[in-house]
DNA sequence: ATTATGAATTATGAATGCAAATTTTATATA
DNA sequence: TATATAAAATTTGCATTCATAATTCATAAT
């Protein structure tokens, strides 16, 4: 009966937040982790704070050096496009999967995402349009099913963030970005998937060169 | 001047260890990891063996329940098929790469591991057979070039270790498996990525079958 | 005999303590 | 002034300690 109510454990929460500080770059690829300030301002002790520093090193986010520290991973052009690469290979995948074997209903969700997303490039919310962006993509991953997958492109979409300029910044690309979604959609929705994993593959390798 | 010339952290050494007793099952899927035993068993204390057990739970070997301790992740069928699918993506792009771009030079230390691996298959040394078919299988990743994928493979590979029966087992798939070797080689050989892409990828998926 | 209650034990999560290594600062030497 | 050296301060890595939650065991009630 006792199911536990607790929230998270520590090194968790801890994590959450160096992430954060890292995605905004408060904490700047390169820089170091110092402990002890940061265990002063989350008031907590080194620890948990090195659990979570550990996780994070796993994570590809931050860099130990031996005996000398933890540091905000640095990461270059090129590995960025071998990022991209991972991931649009994963997510085109994910596309003709879903093209060949969602359910109608599925697509309707999808359709209703992507009919959201017209709507805040219309009205210019940038964030919103991110937001919803993200959701589109999402979708695909869990309607395509397979959680594993789903786990890699999360963590190297994190990866990803570590640089400041992402991709779609721009607000020409974004309008490029857009068209580029209702084809996707379609080919979706047209039940072909080929040309859906196409469209897709050629949608987060366009990001990329727009991120450069 | 100064070389670190220290060797690991201690956490780190102590995460391959728990690892090897995964992957032979001293510590099977779904057991608990009890912290004393291992601490007087390396003799070590509960910090870095605590910080290891985080390392090995973000890469997904290890379940953490709040409160309650960590357990072996236990992988049912259904992710098991998840994990080859990517995988089989993965080095199926790889390979397809290897075949476009590899210098011939790259090729023919490709050719000399798969030879060794016919003369191990031959002389039924079974050991060797493993180790240089994951050779194989590493060199097409390495001359790939994209470290991200490589560390993706990597990971998902290390989560399949935790089930026993890891494909190839059985004498009859590895004579299948090495044919299908000299197909994919040939391919490369030939310069035919997409020939190359589709063989690598059912070579895998085969893999998965004589699994279950 | 079976279930419920509470005390004793054990395990987990987190803080603190300590030795060794690194970095910084101060001082001496060319 | 620039460089080398030594002392001081900081930081890292790991061990130990402590509070609390979970489990086990013993006892009592039905």
């Amino acid at each position: 009966m006792n199911q536990t109510l607790e929230n998270k454990p520590l090194y968790e929460e801890v994590a959450d937040l160096i992430r954060e500080k890292i995605f905004t770059h408060e904490l700047a690829p390169g820089s170091w982790i110092d402990e002890k300030s940061l265990t002063t301002q989350f008031g907590i002790s080194r620890t948990p704070l090195r659990e979570a520093i550990k996780v994070l090193s796993s994570e590809g986010l931050i860099t130990m050096k031996i005996r000398r520290g933890a540091y905000v991973t640095e990461v270059d052009k090129q590995e960025i496009a071998q990022i991209f690469q991972v991931i649009a290979l994963l997510e085109g995948n994910a596309c003709k999967v879903v093209a060949n074997s969602a359910t109608d209903q599925q697509l309707e969700i999808l359709d209703g995402i992507h009919l959201r997303l017209e709507k805040a490039a219309a009205d210019r919310d940038i964030d919103r349009f991110f937001e919803l962006n993200q959701e589109f993509h999402d979708k695909i991953q869990e309607i395509s099913g397979n959680r594993w997958m789903r786990k890699v492109i999360t963590d190297l979409r994190q990866v990803l963030k570590l640089q400041r300029r992402n991709s779609l910044t721009k607000l020409g690309r974004l309008e490029q970005s857009l068209q580029e979604h209702r084809q996707i959609l379609s080919a979706i929705i047209a039940r072909n998937g080929d040309l859906a994993q196409d469209l897709m593959n050629n949608h987060l390798q366009q990001g990329q060169v727009a991120a450069s």
